[in-house]
DNA sequence: TGATTTTATTGACATACATCAATTTTCAGT
DNA sequence: ACTGAAAATTGATGTATGTCAATAAAATCA
């Protein structure tokens, strides 16, 4: 097994491919270094492929009519980051996503993806259970932003995502949660003092 | 073509059955009359369905630890509800499901979903995309939770769904928004004023 | 290491929305 | 149509979070 292919199976887990298999994603695959501060998508780009990213850390958010930025997701090691509305849809994009650290990232285009479905139907289902899964994560937040406080909402967010943390500005979380860098910071504050 | 088979057009409706397929979904389908006020899941119910609406309306809600109802979803005719995140990932509700006016909807397991996948496939992509429109309408909500006030989601809900507003009271629109009845009302009142 | 920029904190004050209590209005059942 | 219950409205007041301005702390880089 060669360095790429390992990439395949690291990205695609718990799926055992061919040899054949194997090559045939790895050449619809495109590996990107990127600086820190790299914008990769645009709000009304064209959003034809999404990413996987192999380390370093990204974000997409949304730039309101006021000029605001609002943090809708993150992504770190081993998750898929994309406009996933724009993607599904053919639709123009309404976020952006640029890089918050240094990232390696590997592309797939829509097109690339529907051609390895016909041939590794696994493939599809692998992606319907990321789907799945991201669905459960946005019911999550709808219903955190709903019945939690902005304390409730930062000391959830820091047990559940510890790695992104360490990653991140706090004024990215605060934009994430939906409140200003002064609030998360009190938040933070009268945390220490308990 | 009888009346069942037509409710099955009605409800997959750009995908064209054989008679035999038709047959195949229409035994897969259970119908259900409900009164008002009846609830169909509860939080830690097992999920093992999924509902299409014909017609009346039902809401799916959260309770949370102080005991407040919060309003994820509203279904009406031609949509389809359940407690997806549990029904996906096979495990218990967190929410509750209860119509809000009287209702006919159309129960289908999870089990038969699949069985129907494997003999029609067409209906495996039916189902990815209205998960990807109920993905889509979620990523919209965060946003609104995060860039909008109170009085801009109340108008941009009521512009969005005119059709719901009629069947639900306003305190589960309130409950949809994230906001109190008080609030709801005084924000009516200004936008009757101008 | 020191200088400069970026990020986080703090204080004073403003505002959107919540809470509680009292009516008023609307609806449902007889 | 009448009556009681449910829903919506209104007023007074409280609270969480936002805004603006200043400063402190941390990160970056020459």
């Amino acid at each position: 097994m060669n360095i790429e292919n390992s990439i395949i199976s690291e990205i695609f887990k718990d799926i055992a491919f061919s040899k054949k298999e194997e090559n045939l994603i790895e050449n619809k695959l495109k590996k990107l270094n990127l600086k820190k501060g790299v914008t990769i998508l645009k709000a009304d780009d064209k959003v034809i492929s999404q990413y996987y990213v192999y380390n370093g850390c990204l974000r997409t958010y949304f730039i309101d009519k006021s000029g605001k930025e609002h943090t809708l997701q993150f992504a770190i090691n081993d998750w898929w980051i994309s406009d996933y509305t724009a993607f599904f849809t053919t639709t123009k994009a309404v976020m952006y996503i640029e890089t918050i650290e240094e990232a390696t990232i590997y592309k797939i285009s829509k097109k690339s993806m529907e051609d390895l479905f016909i041939e590794i139907p696994q493939l599809e289902t692998f992606f319907r259970k990321k789907m799945e899964k991201a669905f459960a994560s946005f019911q999550k937040r709808i219903l955190a932003s709903l019945a939690q406080s902005a304390k409730e909402r930062y000391v959830s967010f820091i047990s559940t995502y510890p790695n992104i943390e360490q990653s991140v500005k706090n004024y990215h979380i605060a934009s994430y949660l939906g409140i200003t860098t002064e609030t998360l910071s009190r938040i933070r504050k009268e945390i220490s003092l308990n």
